[in-house]
DNA sequence: CAGGATCCCTTTGGATACTG
DNA sequence: CAGTATCCAAAGGGATCCTG
C-alpha cells in the first residue's frame, strides 16, 4: 500500500488526498474523533470495505490515529493528526472554489 | 463524459481535478498557453491518449479552452479559462502543503 | 503534430456474507 | 460494532499502431 513520494510536491498531496472519498473523511474528521460508524453515516454511500481500506491507507500516511477500545461491542475511534489537521486550509479552498463553481453552472 | 455536479461543494472540486493527471495539467499552463506536444514533454510520462482525454474532459467542465490552427503540420493550443487559473490558490496550497509533508516524511 | 482506434492491465469501488 | 473475505464491475491509465 505504501507508495514512494513523488518528486513533485503537488502530486504527493494529491497522492493522499484526491481519492474519491479521503477528502470527505478528513472534512467530516475536521469537526473532531469520530467513530467507524459515525464516519460511515455521515459520508452516506461508502461502503464498509471501501471506507476501512480508506482509512488504513491515511494512517499509515500520517493523517489520522486509528484507537481501538477493548470492550464489547467494539469501539474504534478515528482523530486526525497534525498533519491532517494541516489539510484545513486546502479544504476551505476547495470547497469555496467548488460553490463559486456550482453557481455558475447551475 | 459530463457528468452531474454532486451536490456537495468539495466533491464538485474533487470530481474536476482529482484525476492522477489533472492538476499537473493546470500547473503546467498556469505560465500560459501551451501546445499539446509542449504539455505532453512538461508532464513527462504521460500517454498520447490519457493526455487527449484528460484535456477533453477539461475543456468541457469549463477549465480550459482549445484552439485549432488550420495549418500544416497541426497546431493545437490550450488556455486556461478564468475558471481554471482561479484554482491557483489551492494549487498553491497543495504545493505548500506537499513541501511540508515530504521534509517531514523524508 | 495532434490526435483516433484498439487492446489490455491495474486500481478503485461496490455487494454480500460472515465473525470476534 | 467494526471489521474480513470474496467476487465482480467500472474507470483510468498504458502501449502500440494508424492518419489527416
Amino acid at each position: 500500500m505504501k507508495r514512494e513520494l513523488p518528486a513533485c510536491p503537488v502530486e504527493t498531496t494529491l497522492m493522499l488526498i484526491s481519492d474519491r472519498w479521503k477528502v470527505l473523511i478528513i472534512r467530516d474528521l475536521m469537526d473532531g474523533t469520530k467513530r467507524f460508524g459515525e464516519l460511515k453515516k455521515s459520508i452516506g454511500s461508502i461502503s464498509q470495505k471501501v471506507l476501512t481500506s480508506n482509512l488504513r491507507s491515511m494512517e499509515e500516511s500520517g493523517l489520522l490515529t486509528r484507537k481501538v477500545y477493548a470492550e464489547v461491542p467494539p469501539r474504534v475511534e478515528y482523530t486526525l493528526t497534525e498533519t491532517g489537521y494541516s489539510l484545513k486550509p486546502i479544504l476551505d479552498s476547495m470547497v469555496e472554489w467548488g460553490k463559486a463553481y456550482q453557481k455558475a453552472n447551475q
